[in-house]
RNA sequence: GGCGGUGUAGCUCAGUUGGUCAGAGCAUGCGGCUCAUAUCCGCAGUGCCCGGGGUUCAAAUCCCUGCACCGCCA
């Protein structure tokens, strides 16, 4: 029996701006899950890379007079940074713009094409003659057609909600050089999604990881029909020239999936391992994590691409919802957009990361991010349960007994944590961060419990043993604490680590004995926050 | 407009298939401890479980309806 070769990935984030905190969600998220699976040994890798093409790409490295070459390498290099700094644990982060990106983007392409999927049709768009370029939905504005509200984009209507193409605009205008655009010809390719409905369908409906909620949804999209795909952009545009075509590119959603493969691909190569292991042998397990932002492309094109070209389809998609400021949306306007510089230079990652763990769960709810409420788990979870226990603990060991362990107490909260565990590590197996992280901090209230009852202080003076056992017992549970922690604040069970004066735990390593071990200095684990305030 | 979701203590939420299900945490009040970063422990509440109908011996839990908020419609 071969052992599962997973594949953990997130959304490549678009490389053209910063990363910020509703970024973040899904990073610290699929971070946390990929933690846990090293630590219970499973064998898992974790990829992703910069999303380098499209026209935004073209026009913003055009308004700043350098090559779109260059505008990816400057924010290739910030995002790497970012994500560094909040102990992203990637094993390969790459680039769409990568040569492997461009043969697995032709490879599909061809055997798509080969199999009738893919064929030409002339359509309408709207064109910019200033510019000299056709322009994408964002880049057309004009009044709706439908309601007539102005300064609507060129894909739907904030107004009235409707949707339309570019084309159906009144009065358009090109938001770029705002001249009147015009209404120009252009042949292009489409992907035949519409021949993929049954399949589709059928896999969504046996994949027992596809949340429920998400099942239903894509599920309306088949019933009420799929609609074939442009997958082709004309110059000028960044991307991938199509094959046999001097002025036409792949669309950037068509090879943005494909980086997943590109960055497995790359990381393989240089790591001596077989890329057919996760993408082409059954052992393999390709497990995207997205936001709901994205369902469409990951749970129709992308699968429809795949089974098309012969490439395993992924074994678990899991969506997650956005960030909200204090319950909205964040916006640049409303000084709620908080990028994830902004953030590190005022806090820990790790308390970000915990709080995030606190508040995700299986649900495609959107996450909110409360200033109150942060300081509020912070201080009163992380600080005075967890670290507080840590501490009080370690410093009673090394002030009376030298630091040194001996047998621990027995005792029933021995079993109740260990049930508590078993229910952790599925929680986490699921995703279900804010259970796992819940009883996680309910082992830590029954740890400060047992001390508070043991009244070690006090009992010192009488019975020296059995408070040394006490004290035994309630460090183990540290130790355990810290091992359930390491995926969510992995930098800070590092420091744990250290001042137990035990490395490298792992799951395994729980409730194992710890008679005999002496303990490192201990200090404070986490510092108080006084507010939490980034806006202003 | 079509489809879907949500509505439980001041706040954030748990509540498997209807029968100790009226709960937890935070915040509030009172009490205790002092090992610990004003940290920890105990006690005390408060709720027409959105409104209205229905099914049932029994509904927060199922059905219908109304209201409110939210999401999706590529």
């Amino acid at each position: 029996m071969c052992a599962e070769k997973i594949l953990v990935t997130s959304a490549l984030p678009y490389a053209n701006g910063p990363i910020h905190l509703g970024h973040m969600v899904e990073y610290i998220l699929t971070d946390i899950y990929c933690r846990f699976l090293r630590l219970t040994a499973r064998d898992c890798i974790f990829c992703c890379a910069d999303d380098t093409h499209g026209a935004p790409i073209e026009i913003n490295a055009r308004k700043l007079d350098i090559s779109p070459e260059e505008l990816i390498a400057r924010y290739y290099s910030e995002h790497r940074e970012d994500f560094e700094r909040f102990h992203i644990s990637f094993d390969s982060y790459y680039t769409t713009n990568s040569p492997e990106n461009k043969a697995f983007s032709d490879l599909i392409f061809t055997r798509l094409k080969e199999r009738g999927d893919i064929y030409k049709q002339v359509i309408e768009l709207t064109f910019c003659p200033e510019c000299k370029r056709f322009l994408p939905d964002r880049y057309v504005k004009g009044k709706c057609p439908k309601c007539g509200a102005e300064d609507q984009y060129g894909d739907n209507c904030e107004a009235c909600n409707s949707t339309y193409n570019t084309t159906d605009l009144i009065l358009p205008y090109c938001a770029i050089c705002h001249s009147s655009p015009v209404r120009k010809e252009s042949m292009h390719y489409f992907f035949s999604l519409s021949r993929y409905s049954i399949l589709l369908k059928d896999w969504i409906i046996k994949n027992k990881n596809i949340q429920p909620e998400i099942r239903n949804y894509v599920l309306n999209w088949i019933e009420s029909g799929l609609k074939d795909w442009d997958i082709s952009r004309d110059e000028p545009y960044f991307g991938f020239k199509i094959a046999g075509e001097d002025t036409k590119y792949y669309y950037v959603w068509l090879d943005a999936p494909i980086g997943y493969m590109a960055s497995c691909e790359h990381y393989c190569r240089e790591k001596g391992l077989s890329f057919d292991d996760y993408w082409l042998n059954p052992q393999g397990s390709v497990r995207h994590f997205i936001g709901k932002d994205i369902i469409y492309f990951h749970f129709l094109f992308w699968p429809a691409m795949l089974m098309g070209s012969g490439f395993n389809l992924p074994d678990s998609i899991f969506v997650h919802g956005f960030l909200t400021i204090k319950g909205e949306k964040m916006s640049k306007s409303r000084g709620t957009f908080i990028t994830a510089r902004q953030y590190l230079d005022r806090y820990p990652a790790s308390l970000l990361r915990f709080y995030y763990a606190l508040n995700l769960t299986r649900s495609i709810s959107d996450l909110d991010l409360d200033g109150q409420d942060f300081k509020e788990k912070i201080n009163g979870e992380l600080v005075g349960n967890i670290s507080n226990l840590a501490y009080r603990s370690m410093t009673f060991l090394a002030k009376h007994f030298n630091s040194r362990l001996t047998v621990p107490a027995s005792s029933d909260i021995v079993n109740t944590e260990q049930d508590k565990i078993r229910s952790i590590y599925n929680h986490y197996d699921s995703c279900h961060l804010r259970n796992a992280v819940k009883e996680i901090l309910e082992i830590g209230d029954i740890g400060n419990k047992y001390f508070q009852d043991a009244e070690p202080w006090k009992n010192i003076k009488t019975d020296r043993v059995n408070t040394w056992r006490g004290l035994s017992l309630v460090i183990q549970m540290v130790r355990d604490l810290t091992v359930c922690l390491k995926p969510a604040i992995p930098d800070l069970c590092v420091e744990m680590e250290a001042q137990l004066g035990l490395k490298d735990l792992k799951w395994q390593d729980i409730g194992s004995s710890l008679e005999g071990h002496a303990i490192g200095q201990p200090r404070p684990l986490v510092q108080r926050i006084d507010a939490f305030d980034l806006i202003s």
